[in-house]
DNA sequence: GATGATTTGTACGTATGTATA
DNA sequence: ATATACATACGTACAAATCAT
């Protein structure tokens, strides 16, 4: 069969965005790893598309960070050095930090309300070790602190930080205690929002971001054999 | 004549690689202005290669936000909203006071003297009312910051918001005294930073960034046509 | 509203450069 | 070290969608 069938019924846009979501949901769910070897032609036959597709997938993953390429060889899942590593997760921190000062601040009674119910229903996760839900909720969380800061941009560069630290978090997942103290975090983070206290808010969450490089040193960049 | 001919004896890279070089730079120097089309076979013919590395190029440029797509549409030159545009702004201010905390921690010897040295440079340029040459020292100062602050990844985001903050600063470039303005607030920061005082530092450069929203009224973004 | 022109989206071939036996 | 295999870079052809008339 020479021509390829279109692998969906339903298209949910450009073959290049379809690969663009399927390749970074692969990287940041951690099926794919720091320096996996992204081959155009196999990924081109894994997903039914030609090359062309792929490689401007590829071209925007690496723009964002997610992908490293350079001429003439494989693109691999990004690595990074541990110091980049770290570079990251203050960046975070401080990111988090301007978010929620910015929330205490700014965010609406409806908005404070949901901050608050979603950190209450958590409660009942942290008892039950959910720790899968947590996450779920962790996620949801942070999303309300981001979306309270009311400034777009800043949301848009907090989630893409995020983003390119999720194939470097895993090794953190299963800490004892995790889910009880993020709790606890969290609780200080929505005490101080409820009362506006934006400076309390935003020192909460910068020592909410863990600063520790838990990653695992085999994620950590060696450089490529490639020039 | 069929088959192009290099453009360039000396090749700097891919052909993409200069296409978005390229592009880019006709953005952020305002020879395009956002809302302008990027036509796929104009850039192409205008710039001696085919189509393929033009949309390679746009993708990049794409993920980088200084042009839009949407699907089977003309690639335009990024527009903003009005609140959009300040929440650059105001991020850009947010990420410039951390830079300058983080400098006037973690500076060496050597580099504090380099900044006092740039900036002790740039007087005579305000006296002579250089703007152009202040122009360039001014990029060199703030370069000086995002290194002093030895976090690579905050001076990525800083720089990439810059980046996308040039088509929209063009305004503000003739205001009077401006020159001697910046200047001080220069003075103010490399003070804070030369005693090692963050607070200071941070807060300088906070009010050291332009909040105003002084872009014309033609650059914000008129919902495309375009679907 | 239908049709032709223009432009984007995808496939594929060939050349060139890199890795490997 | 030379040659072979293989992956990428770019050009080009065609299909599909959009816009203009």
């Amino acid at each position: 069969m020479k021509h390829a069938k279109r692998r969906e019924v339903v298209r949910t846009g450009t073959t290049v965005e379809e690969m663009v979501r399927a390749i970074a949901h692969l990287i940041v769910t951690g099926e794919l790893h720091p320096a996996d070897k992204l081959d155009e032609t196999s990924l081109a036959a894994r997903f039914d598309v030609s090359r062309t597709p792929v490689r401007e997938a590829l071209r925007q993953l690496g723009a964002m960070g997610l992908v490293e390429r350079k001429p003439n060889c494989s693109a691999v899942v990004a690595r990074v050095t541990e110091s980049y590593l770290h570079s990251m997760f203050e960046a975070m921190a401080e990111l988090e930090a301007i978010c929620a000062r910015l929330a205490a601040a700014r965010m609406t009674i409806r908005e404070r309300s949901s901050l608050e119910a979603e950190h209450r229903a958590s409660f009942r996760l942290v008892q039950e070790g959910a720790e899968e839900a947590y996450s779920v909720h962790n996620i949801r969380f942070h999303s309300l602190l981001y979306f309270g800061a009311h400034n777009e941009h800043i949301g848009e560069l907090v989630t893409q930080t995020r983003m390119r630290l999720a194939p470097f978090r895993r090794a953190q997942f299963h800490l004892p205690e995790r889910l009880s103290r993020s709790f606890q975090e969290h609780e200080t983070i929505v005490a101080a929002i409820l009362r506006a206290d934006a400076d309390a808010a935003g020192a909460a969450a910068y020592s909410h971001v863990s600063i520790v490089s838990t990653a695992a040193a085999a994620l950590i960049a060696n450089p490529s054999t490639c020039p």
